[in-house]
DNA sequence: GCTGATGGTTATAGTTACTATAAGGTCAAG
DNA sequence: CTTGACCTTATAGTAACTATAACCATCAGC
């Protein structure tokens, strides 16, 4: 099966612009081309992009998945270091978890102590100055 | 009291940086200046600033809390539009709690099949190139 | 008074993982 | 033969900072 590059984004729920970027990026090597110049992929670069992708859908950074995908070309080493990643990656997305929860938390607080009043008197906006709390989460989190 | 700038980062936890990026960006006012230009803060600063950061933590975005700040500002307008805002930044959190748990229960699964063989049979790396399966989580989300 | 450490000032560029835009070439269908 | 969908490249923009450079101010100690 051969595909152009928006054939391969739509069989891998990417965006066409993706794919060159991750071509630029060196997760993809570069794809044959025809006489015009139009990228060809074949099944085996599906798949490696869909490895990306889910990898990505993990919460693996590009740098990750360039140490994964290293990784992954040489078939007789050993695997330790890709579970290494994978509980790495767990521990972070569990810090993650915890941040959110306590996100959850303070929103759901704040949100159920309003009033429906003036800004004058909102406990919401008065909670958010107050300097008496400390802040109950970590630190910004990334933003979306 | 008065504040330099990095007395100000120190009071507030942030950096004397992103003090002066927060007020290039209109969420700080121009502080006033001693002869020499050092920025001075008072008191009335740092709760603004003890507020963008609070907010921050909890996961609004610089313009959000441009927002917010502007409700805050008119102390006789109805606050139900910054209570809107607290309701839609939780239902961001619980969606994005959604994916990270998702997350969570696909990396521990993977965690949990590693054998500590090689790369060619690792079900860490086929898991992740598996096309047969769909991604569990929603999107790509936004790295650290 | 001098010197060095510390801390202030600006402007510019880099980060991550894309996304958007522009300006143009290719191809299949009607 | 033209229309429209698709491909190409290069460049700039996004969020929320962070890093760097090059320079000026303040203060403690000698």
């Amino acid at each position: 099966m051969h595909y152009t590059v928006g054939k391969l984004a739509k069989a891998t729920d990417t965006k066409a612009v993706t794919i060159r970027y991750y071509e630029s990026q060196g997760l993809l090597l570069s794809a044959e081309r025809t006489a015009a110049g139009y990228r060809l992929y074949t099944d085996k670069e599906r798949d490696r992009l869909l490895f990306i992708r889910r990898s990505r859908a993990l919460g693996f950074t590009l740098d990750d998945i360039r140490g994964l995908l290293s990784h992954a070309d040489h078939r007789e080493a050993s695997c330790a270091s890709v579970d290494a990643k994978v509980k790495d990656q767990l521990e972070q997305v569990r810090l993650r978890l915890a941040d959110l929860r306590a996100m959850e938390l303070e929103l759901e607080r704040l949100s159920a102590c309003c009033e429906g009043g003036v800004i004058g008197e909102c406990r919401i906006v008065e909670s958010l100055s107050g300097r008496s709390q400390k802040p109950t989460v970590a630190g910004p989190p990334p933003g979306p």
